[in-house]
DNA sequence: CGCTCGTGCTGAATCGGATTAGCTGAGAGT
DNA sequence: ACTCTCAGCTAATCCGATTCAGCACGAGCG
C-alpha cells in the first residue's frame, strides 16, 4: 500500500488544535505554552496516524537537512575505505543523519559536481576525505561551509582535520621494545620522506619514544615500502654483519619483506629479531607468526570526523586520532648473550 | 564567501520576466510558448548569477528528489564492496543522482530505520544490495516504493533483481577447456549445496556447456570453498591415482588450495592440468601461474542496479549481467599421450 | 468596574520552486 | 466594425512544514 502520506494539518485536524499548536508539540518546544491536554491529543492524533513530518518541506524553512555529505578521492581502491565509511555512517545514524557518499577519483571536475549536487540538495556540511594522509587543497565550493577534513590537512590550517595520532603511534612502537628489553640495537626499516606525512611523524615518534629512556636508533635500513624492496634491502643489511635485536617496520608490507629476509638468513621471528610495524593491515595477521602492528583506526576516524562535524568545534589544528596497539607474536625479548654465529647456512 | 542563495524570482527580475516564464524556461519546457527572446535573457541572466534551483524547494513540489538510497547488509567486511557503490555512484551521478548510503549489518531494527530514514529524505528509489547472492527478504518499508534488489532474489521474484550471470559463467569455463582440447578428463572442485545460488548456478552452467558438445564431467571433487579444505581433497583424490587433464574450481581461494596439492603432487600447472576458477580475487593475480578466473562484475553490477532503477522497467525475473573471462595462465593443452607417471617423487 | 497581564492558542506569512488558469494585444476572418 | 484565434506572457495557488504576530479569555488589581 503506497499510503498516501499524513501531514501536520491531518495531525492537528485529528487532535483538534491548529497546525501551529501541533508543531510546537512535535517539535517539543517549551517557550510557546501548550497545556499537558492539548499536548497529549496531538501525540497521540500523530502515532495513531503514523505521522512522519516531510523534510523536504522542513529543510525548506530551517535550511538544515540532517545530511552529511561524504565526499573522497577514492572508495573502491583500498579495502579499509569501507571501515571508514561504516564509521561515518553508523555515527551519523545514530545523530539521525544520513550521508551521501561521493568519490571523483581524483578528477577535480567530479569533485566540484559532486560538491555542487550536495550542496543543491542542502546538505549540513562536509567530510573531505582522503585515503591517504596528505596535504589536500578542498574545492573551493566549501568555502563558507561546514567542514572536517578526514586524513588530510589543508594547507591553510583553517579547517579542523581528523588524523590518526602517527606520532603517537611511535612512540608506543618505541616503548613497546623498550619495555621487552631492547636498547640500542633497534634499527627502522623503510624510507621516510618528509612530504609524507605517515613517515615522518612515525619516524620523529619512534625517536621520541626512545629518546625517553635515552635510548637513539641504531641504524636505518632505507628502502621503498613494499615487500621486495624491504627484502633486499634486509638482506644486504644482514649480509653486511649488522645484527640488529629489533626491527621497526614503517608498514606491514616492508615487515612482510622483512619476514623473508629474516627467514632467509636463518634469523626466527621473535627469538632472534623481534618485529613491529605500522597498519595493521589483513597481511599482519596473515604472516606467521603473526605480526605485531599499531593500527590506522579507520572506524574511529570516520566516526570522529562526524563527530566533530555535527558539534561543531573550532578548528584547532588537528583531532589525532590514538592508533591502537595489536600484539601477535613477532615481539620478544632480545637474546641476552653476544648474538649467535648466523647465516645463510644456518 | 558564503553566498546568499540566488533565487528564480531574482533570475525573472534581472531577466525582466516573471517568475513562471523564468521557471518555463529553466525547465526547458516547450509546451509553453516562450518567445526566443525571452528565453535568451532568462537563461542569460540564469548564468550571470550563477542561479542554482533549490532543490528541496523542487523536491517539496513534484516529489521528485534525484536521490537514490543504497541500502546493504555489509559495506566493509568484503573488499569488492567498494566496487559495487563505486559503480553505482559514478552512474546515478550520470543520471544527475546522490546516492544516500547505508549499511544494515545485518540487523532488521536498523534496517528499517535506515529505510524510514530514507523515505522521509523522499528517495525516489531504493537498491537493495546484499554482498553475496542470496534469497533475501527486503523490509516492509520498500513495499509501495520503488527498488531493485541487487545481488539477492525476493522470495515472490514480484521486484526486480539485478544478478551475476553465473550459469553463464559456467558455460564459458567450460567452453575455455574444451577449446584449449579437453575432453572426457575435466573434474569439478567444491561442494555445490542447492541452496547457494553461485555453486548451483555455477556447475549447471559448467554441465551445459560441456554438454552442448557432448561432453560430460569426468568427476567431482566435493570440499569447502576454502584453501585447506581443498588443498587436502585434492591430495587425496590425486594419491587415489585420479588423473585429470583440467580442473574447475568453484573460486579462486579453491583454487588456492589446488595449486599447493598440484605441486605437491609434481604436477605444473598448466602444463599437466589446466585449472580455471571464478571470482577473480586479488588472489587469482598473486598466484603463480596467474589464475584464469572469470570474474564477479561488482562495478557493473551497481551500475546495472542504478539504471534499472532509474529507467524504471517492469520486474521480469532478474536481469542478469555477464561475468567477464579474465585470462591468465593457468589454461592449456591436456597433455596429448597417456599421462605420464607421477607422484611425490615428481 | 475597567484595565492590565499571563495563559493558551490560532491565522497568516514564509521558504523557493512547479503548475494551473487566465489575461492581453495583434492579426485573421466575415 | 466585430468577433475569434493564438502567441506570449503573468497572477495565483500549491507543496508541507516553521514561525511571527496577534487574539480571546479569565484572573488579579486598584
Amino acid at each position: 500500500m503506497p499510503t498516501p502520506r499524513v501531514t501536520l494539518l491531518d495531525v492537528a485536524r485529528r487532535a483538534g488544535v491548529s497546525r501551529t499548536t501541533a508543531s510546537f508539540v512535535m517539535a517539543g518546544r517549551t517557550d510557546m505554552r501548550i497545556s499537558a491536554e492539548a499536548e497529549h491529543r496531538v501525540l497521540h492524533a500523530a502515532r495513531e496516524l503514523n505521522y512522519r513530518p516531510n523534510l523536504m518541506a522542513r529543510s525548506l524553512r530551517t535550511k538544515l537537512t540532517r545530511t552529511i555529505g561524504l565526499v573522497s578521492d577514492t572508495i573502491a581502491s583500498e579495502a579499509f575505505a569501507g571501515e571508514l565509511i561504516r564509521g561515518s555512517l553508523s555515527t551519523a545514524l545514530l545523530h539521525q543523519h544520513l550521508l551521501f557518499v561521493g568519490e571523483s577519483e581524483g578528477d577535480h571536475t567530479v569533485e566540484m559536481q559532486l560538491v555542487q549536487d550536495m550542496l543543491d540538495r542542502g546538505v549540513d556540511g562536509f567530510i573531505y576525505a582522503s585515503m591517504y594522509t596528505r596535504r589536500a587543497r578542498p574545492p573551493s565550493g566549501l568555502r563558507g561551509h561546514r567542514v572536517v577534513l578526514l586524513n588530510c590537512v589543508a594547507e591553510d590550517h583553517r579547517i579542523p582535520a581528523v588524523l590518526p595520532d602517527e606520532r603517537d603511534a611511535g612512540r608506543v612502537a618505541a616503548r613497546l621494545l623498550l619495555d621487552a628489553g631492547h636498547r640500542d640495537r633497534i634499527v627502522m626499516v623503510g624510507e621516510t620522506p618528509a612530504e609524507v606525512y605517515a613517515a615522518r611523524e612515525r619516524r620523529t615518534g619512534v625517536e621520541e619514544g626512545l629518546a625517553e629512556r635515552g635510548v637513539a636508533l641504531a641504524g636505518t635500513v632505507d628502502c621503498l615500502w613494499w615487500p621486495e624492496s624491504s627484502y633486499a634491502a634486509v638482506r644486504e643489511f644482514f649480509a653486511g654483519g649488522a645484527d640488529p635485536t629489533a626491527l621497526i617496520c614503517l608498514n606491514d608490507r616492508v615487515a612482510f619483506g622483512v619476514y623473508q629476509a629474516a627467514a632467509e638468513a636463518g634469523l626466527t621471528v621473535p627469538d632472534d629479531v623481534s618485529v613491529v610495524s605500522f597498519d595493521d593491515s589483513h597481511l599482519a595477521s596473515w604472516l606467521r607468526p603473526g605480526l605485531t602492528s599499531i593500527a590506522i583506526p579507520h572506524f574511529e576516524l570516520g566516526r570522529t570526523a562526524v563527530e566533530l562535524l555535527l558539534a561543531d568545534l573550532p578548528a584547532h589544528d588537528a583531532h589525532r586520532v590514538p592508533m591502537p596497539l595489536r600484539e601477535r607474536g613477532s615481539v620478544g625479548a632480545p637474546r641476552s648473550g653476544p648474538p649467535a654465529a648466523h647465516g645463510r647456512s644456518g
